[in-house]
DNA sequence: ACGTCAAAAAAGATGCATCAAGTATCTTGT
DNA sequence: ACAAGATACTTGATGCATCTTTTTTGACGT
């Protein structure tokens, strides 16, 4: 169960909050989607105030926007807007894979090499939400390992907004989703920082062409709806 | 007047969050600052809603704590913390500087240069809070001209966790504070991509050195104390 | 004077009523 | 049958009442 709560003691916005930020890293939610805060509040069982809040963080993390005043929706995501986010991981995701390789210890190790195992299990059982999940369990293991706490929480919201777009990418992707990470071990293995970077960067970039692919159809056929 | 609305749509929320976000770069709060939000409700002329709103907003952006359910302050800054926000600074900062590089149309150097002399003059009639907010605009202008709003956005949170912690060192530092950035302005005429990188990061490094020698004597006299 | 404990005030969390603006639906006249 | 206007509904924003927990305060005893 993920930690989302920013705040150090539980609420209901907090509960409401992680829950919306599991669904929308899971993919549960389509981009354009419309959230009616009081339906939310139905399902969550609490009054619109909690849902409110919640709503209100996920807009600040851009995972969801405002169109007008009473339409709230899941947020869009431009080409641009993936390849600007695609770079800053590149930029991130390389500091924290350096400095991991630095100061990973085996139990780190053993403990990215059963998200490894188990992830190969997810994709062989065909179980895609449960691959989603892996993949990013791993690509998160990297900053906490680096002992990297902001850099987490800004890996987090960008995968906040990248969520709803990835969804049926994984099928596509299918086991070059994972083929980058063994290397990313490797180089942790050897602490070679700068192998660790090279090989989380190909990962993002070619693991990751498969949504870029999807997000340029969508706008493509977009425009030709228009 | 920063532009700090995720919202599409004026707000009271949103008002009340620019207000604070504005309060907090421009070091007008300290660390460890209460806020009160019926307090804060009675300055801003509206009920306790808003200001709620936008409270949670900045603890999302983890700019205040929530220390315990009824006590509310402004974050505090680790050592550690700091060197972690810098070290993210290098990596992004450095991936706009190129970017901008490659991007910058004369109208953007002049920009820079206007906003260079009007640092300068700030120094010399010693005027803090102008000289703080004319070196968060330079640095602010690096992604603008790349075109990378996220990249601005991320930034905007590191700066509002740095802000309340950086008033007092902007005297300690003087001049060098924007030594580091005509080396900028100059690789960007050349449209020379590395030495933009490079030049930013001295600057993060090297001008930055008075905060960090702030926080840690800081958290040096705590520690003696407790 | 000082510490302790209880009463009172403070303060955020939650729920809810109301408002305004937008949307859908229904009626009515041609 | 259709269009236009009016009516009802939807929905987020705002304000506010209440609840619970924390903090302050002050009285009392030592």
């Amino acid at each position: 169960m993920p930690e989302f709560a920013t705040l150090e003691y539980e609420n209901l916005n907090s509960v409401v909050y992680a829950a919306l930020c599991d669904a929308l890293m899971q993919g549960r939610f389509q981009p354009g989607d419309r959230l009616k805060i009081r339906d939310l509040a139905e399902q969550f069982g609490t009054s619109v105030t909690p849902i409110r809040d919640a709503i209100l963080r996920l807009a600040n993390d851009e995972a969801i926007t405002f169109r007008s005043p009473r339409d709230i929706r899941i947020a869009g995501l431009s080409e641009a807007r993936y390849r600007e986010i695609r770079a800053i991981r590149v930029r991130l995701e390389g500091l924290a894979a350096e400095t991991a390789a630095q100061v990973a210890t085996s139990a780190d190790i053993l403990a990215l090499e059963q998200i490894l195992r188990e992830n190969e299990q997810a994709i062989a059982d065909g179980d895609r939400l449960k691959g989603t999940q892996l993949n990013q369990a791993f690509h998160f293991m990297l900053p906490q390992i680096a002992g990297l706490p902001v850099l987490t929480t800004i890996l987090r919201r960008l995968w906040l907004q990248m969520g709803p777009h990835i969804s049926d990418a994984y099928l596509a992707g299918g086991r070059a989703m994972i083929d980058h990470h063994y290397p990313v071990v490797e180089a942790l293995k050897r602490h070679d920082s700068p192998a660790a970077s090279m090989a989380i960067v190909d990962d993002i970039l070619l693991g990751g062409k498969p949504i870029l692919d999807r997000i340029a159809h969508g706008e493509e056929r977009e425009a030709r709806r228009a």
